[in-house]
DNA sequence: CGCTACGTTGATCGCACTCAAGTATAGTGG
DNA sequence: CCACTATACTTGAGTGCGATCAACGTAGCG
């Protein structure tokens, strides 16, 4: 009602990620030197590591690679927003991570016959820069400190996948909500009115595949924090009004 | 009751892991070649790496590190077994890992005022060789190969880890049961009679804080495994007499 | 102005948590 | 060797959170 006159467009998202060629071989060098784990290197090491990467779009929701697929390439996420989610037999789907510029995702391993553990898809229209593993693996070892980058990040990983499991373990749907809003926020968050928006499109489906839930009880621990006057939300999107007060709910008894 | 004769201890675990010494020097430069990202070492530089290394002994449930500790030390599991954990305020604790010999743990983070994110403990008695993480990361930086394998590690307990999200968002109790049953036996599995022994102690209450449910849901599903014919249990000890029927019990719908 | 996908809300059911006894095991000291 | 005790484990009864099933709003798109 107050933010700023939206009249057409009733989501406060971002109209578009945009990738007409975003991976415009001009941003390309500009993409990889905003990789954390290539953050450092100088001009000409970048310009060779560059060479190495080739691109590959793909649409909103396809499928860059499936769990159990042979693994054979790393990725470097150059624009959009992508998903990594694990299947189950009984159609139940886990959202792992939510991926935005610059992260990492598929595979590293050394054996020639491993799989992927995860299925990566399009959140948004996306663009990849792609290499295969045993490349990359060769510029880890020539370059130590970016190989010591990744380690550091796959680690940090290793910690939120582990305080996943503590949440799933030890808490219940609302708390796990709360807590997923928040980290989200971290990631995603734009600062919106006198709000905080999490960018990207966000349904009641995936949040509820994030935090190990049904559709139907994430949507209920949503209208108890907007009752709560803690978010506000709509369709695909929520905004979150009241931090602190978030943040209270996860100590919450 | 067919079982070779066990009559003065019922438990069939080992007795004892004993550490008198197992630390001593001349066992140091064999666990070190047998820790994963070493192998492949020549002698002098296990023997060089070897002496950046010091050992340190713990009683049976004594804490190596609290959770949220500055995170200073990297640790090898020389000899025992140890718990990897996270608490909650409300007193349940989740066990994220069970640790055998060449396993490691502790930090590897180059920020000086990392914390630890989980509490190690010994769970029987335990001898480390322990090490400083900047005095560890040089050596990662000098030995591409070895930080290679240690990434490879850490992308697999990633995995691991993501796996166990997966189960608890997406199956019940007495799959998760049956789950963990099978990765500690390929663990700690011993080939016992006509099954498989798991040999570390384990409580009904640890096998709960594992998969994420309480004591008295997780001695109902033991019952039920028990029952069925699929596994021996006793005081702290569990035997797998059926892998295949367990493993079945993950298919269920 | 439909149609479709997303979201909300209600009613019912069941799994697993909680609370509460009661049993069995292993180690301890007589 | 046998009580004795501490701890692990089991089982039952009751309850509640969240899953399921179902119906109905609502936003956005063609």
């Amino acid at each position: 009602m107050s933010e700023a006159t939206i009249k057409r467009r009733k989501t406060p998202l971002q109209p578009v990620d945009i990738t007409p060629e975003m991976c415009s071989p001009a941003m390309r060098l500009q993409i990889l030197g905003g990789v954390p784990f290539f953050s450092g290197l100088g001009a000409p090491d970048l310009e060779e590591i560059n060479r190495l990467f080739r691109e590959q779009g793909f649409q909103p929701r396809e499928i860059i690679y499936f769990e159990e697929d042979s693994a054979e390439q790393f990725y470097v996420l150059a624009a959009g927003k992508a998903k990594l989610m694990r299947h189950t037999r009984t159609g139940k789907d886990v959202l792992l991570d939510l991926l935005r510029v610059g992260d990492y995702f598929g595979s590293l391993s050394s054996s020639p016959d491993e799989t992927y553990t995860e299925t990566a898809q399009a959140h948004t229209a996306v663009c990849t820069l792609t290499i295969g593993k045993d490349i990359f693996r060769s510029i880890l070892s020539n370059r130590p400190e970016v190989a010591l980058r990744v380690l550091e990040i796959t680690t940090g990983r290793l910690a939120a996948s582990q305080e996943m499991v503590r949440q799933l373990s030890a808490h219940p749907v609302k708390q796990r909500i709360a807590y997923i809003l928040l980290k989200l926020a971290d990631k995603f968050g734009q600062p919106r009115g006198k709000g905080v928006l999490i960018q990207t499109p966000l349904s009641r489906d995936e949040l509820a595949d994030m935090v190990g839930t049904t559709t139907e009880s994430a949507s209920r621990a949503i209208s108890q924090l907007q009752k709560a006057g803690l978010i506000k939300t709509g369709r695909q999107w929520v905004s979150i009004t009241n931090r602190q007060g978030l943040q209270a709910i996860l100590a919450e008894y």
